[in-house]
DNA sequence: CTAGTTGCAAAGAGTTTGCATGGCG
DNA sequence: CGCCATGCAAACTCTTTGCAACTAG
């Protein structure tokens, strides 16, 4: 095992994480907070100790589904996992709805079982229109 | 609608693509092609053509699930319309699958109707891992 | 002719790396 | 003090854009 250090920067990624186990962080979206408050984090550190917690298992990276877009971050807490459902994304407005369905967990068990398919929550979004965008 | 001249350029990519109609075919893939051949293509000019063809339905993008991934392009074949059923693509190996399955419609139509959310077969690809990979 | 197309180089976005300096333990 | 961490800038990858020269119709 590897030894880590304390730092104030560390404690400041993480406490932000924390505080937004609601939402999908990006690093930049670290990067700029910190740079807000007046307290900036050099981006090499973001990235490496973003790494480094995703690791660790204590947070969860979820790759951008379209070329450009960033890596989002969570910080992993019981009954907040992501990784747990699938996402969908508005083609048209871009908004990113989180979709809690019993029915999607069945689907991946079938998928598994009769088409022999582990499907990666995580690396997956489903494309589409949302409602706001369907009715304009 | 805009004119679109037949370059021979054009007419290269596009038969390219035809002739790998089962592979997975990079941006990179065809001007490593073209260049071997002593035919060399600006990449400027792959890429906006492909972005053309992705716009028009002819091909399809696969945008990669890990960062600095190339996004794959693929021709889309008259007369199987992919844009009836899911696919699913292995963050491992690579390698495509057509999800004919009778239970994803009534999923999207589930979608629709309980959530408000219009699925994009098209655009949608469900990434995971496939049953050889599994097993190795 | 003339509008669409090409291709070079340069710009961009997101991310990683090299290296001297800084600070935890 | 020894090491790991930091942060700046430069490197890197894939992709896009500006623009002058070119070419299909």
């Amino acid at each position: 095992m590897e030894k880590s250090y304390k730092t104030k920067q560390r404690v400041a990624i993480l406490g932000y994480l924390r505080e937004n186990i609601d939402n999908h962080i990006t690093a930049d979206n670290i990067i700029d907070h910190f740079k807000q408050v007046g307290n900036p984090i050099g981006k090499s550190t973001v990235y490496r100790y973003l790494d480094n917690l995703v690791e660790e298992n204590i947070i969860r990276k979820y790759t951008g589904s379209e070329r450009g877009e960033a890596a989002c971050f969570q910080y992993i807490n019981e009954g907040h996992d992501c990784c747990t459902h699938f996402h969908m994304k508005c083609s048209k407005c871009g908004s990113l709805i989180h979709l809690d369905c019993h029915e999607m967990e069945e689907l991946s068990e079938h998928i598994l079982k009769e088409h022999n398919f582990l499907i990666d929550m995580c690396k997956t979004t489903l494309y589409g229109t949302c409602e706001n965008c369907m009715n304009n």
